[in-house]
DNA sequence: ACGTCAAGATACATCAATGCATCTTAATAA
DNA sequence: TTATTAAGATGCATTGATGTATCTTGACGT
């Protein structure tokens, strides 16, 4: 036996279990019952921490954000760092799409819980970490500044993300490639002389 | 009074009234007292004709896609017919929210409901439409068959439905122009002559 | 005008998930 | 060792939505 757990560790395995949980069966499918089942205990362990399903899918969804943060090196190459990141990316494509469950279960929901700043930290998805190397690429002369206007900047978070959510599923490495090859770089390395 | 209605008319009415409330509340706020309410009926009316909400749901889309359908007319201009096609879909983006909310709900479910044929149907989105304003520009020889390679001609259906489905509203003109002028049509005017 | 059938109203049981109270027991601090 | 606190188990009432049976009544065909 493991004995009992307490306090933090405690309540790091029940967010990890709502997590699986959430994964596993999306938003609509996620029950206190379940997550507790899941995690060895039971509802009134639960909701002693939080008051809905709602409060505890965010706060698991806050642990794996803290959990694995995003990382690209820099690789000296903007092609090969691209690569990486949406490679990066694609592992956590299910997690993604479980938490858009919630968003789209909760979005006309008279209480619309989901706090705005999960919501767009969410949304941007790794937002930070594709600009820092687009301007790493910017200052190695790779690419040009201007070219990184507001609708180019974030296509490839875009296009990875609006996959995930249509398939629910990562995209293959080749579309990745395509994706990369056929419509990103062309267009940051396109030359913009025209008046 | 407006009498008692009947059959096909009445039918209809329920299918309206489904989706009313899939769009205001989406699928997780869809119920059918919800929806006998607002149609002036009562629950075993829905309940002779459909067994559950997903049912209620998908027929009330088909009805939809059945009535309005995408069309959009020859202008001989494609910058012009983009953004025709844009603006006519930004009409429909709550809908394809409301929509969208269902296939979140049914994917994780154990009984995943969604016929196949509807959900591609949907995901594609108006993609014919899309592809024979293209093909269309195509001729005119506003631009290179191959430059609509498979993950190029998709793109502005892309960029509208992910951005609908993070903001749940339709995209403003400016950014639709943005789209057409900053992205899609560099990519298809490119001069491809590399080897 | 009449008979048939479905629309629409009403009532009741069910089912899943939850809220909450209670009780036992293990872990930790003193 | 002992007291305290929270973990974990259990039971029960509630709530929201649904399944379903029954009954009345309006619409339509003959």
């Amino acid at each position: 036996m493991k004995g009992r757990r307490r306090g933090a560790d405690l309540e790091a395995a029940l967010l990890e279990a709502a997590w699986t949980e959430l994964t596993e069966r999306g938003y609509s499918g996620l029950t206190m019952e379940g997550v507790a089942n899941r995690a060895g205990t039971s509802r009134p362990v639960l909701a002693r921490r939080w008051n809905d399903k709602a409060e505890l899918a965010i706060a698991a969804i806050r642990q794996q954000m803290a959990k694995h943060l995003m990382a690209v090196a820099d690789r000296g190459d903007l092609r090969t760092e691209l690569l990486e990141y949406l490679e990066l990316a694609s592992t956590r494509a299910k997690g993604i799409a479980a938490v858009f469950t919630l968003f789209s279960s909760e979005y006309f929901q008279d209480t619309s819980s989901t706090p705005q700043d999960l919501r767009t930290a969410l949304l941007a998805g790794g937002k930070e970490t594709l600009r820092a190397l687009l301007d790493r690429a910017v200052e190695r002369g790779e690419i040009l500044e201007q070219n990184l206007a507001p609708p180019v900047d974030t296509l490839l978070g875009v296009l990875f993300r609006h996959h995930v959510l249509m398939t629910f599923s990562p995209p293959p490495e080749a579309l990745r490639t395509a994706w990369v090859d056929r419509i990103f770089l062309p267009l940051v390395k396109g030359h913009k002389e025209e008046s």
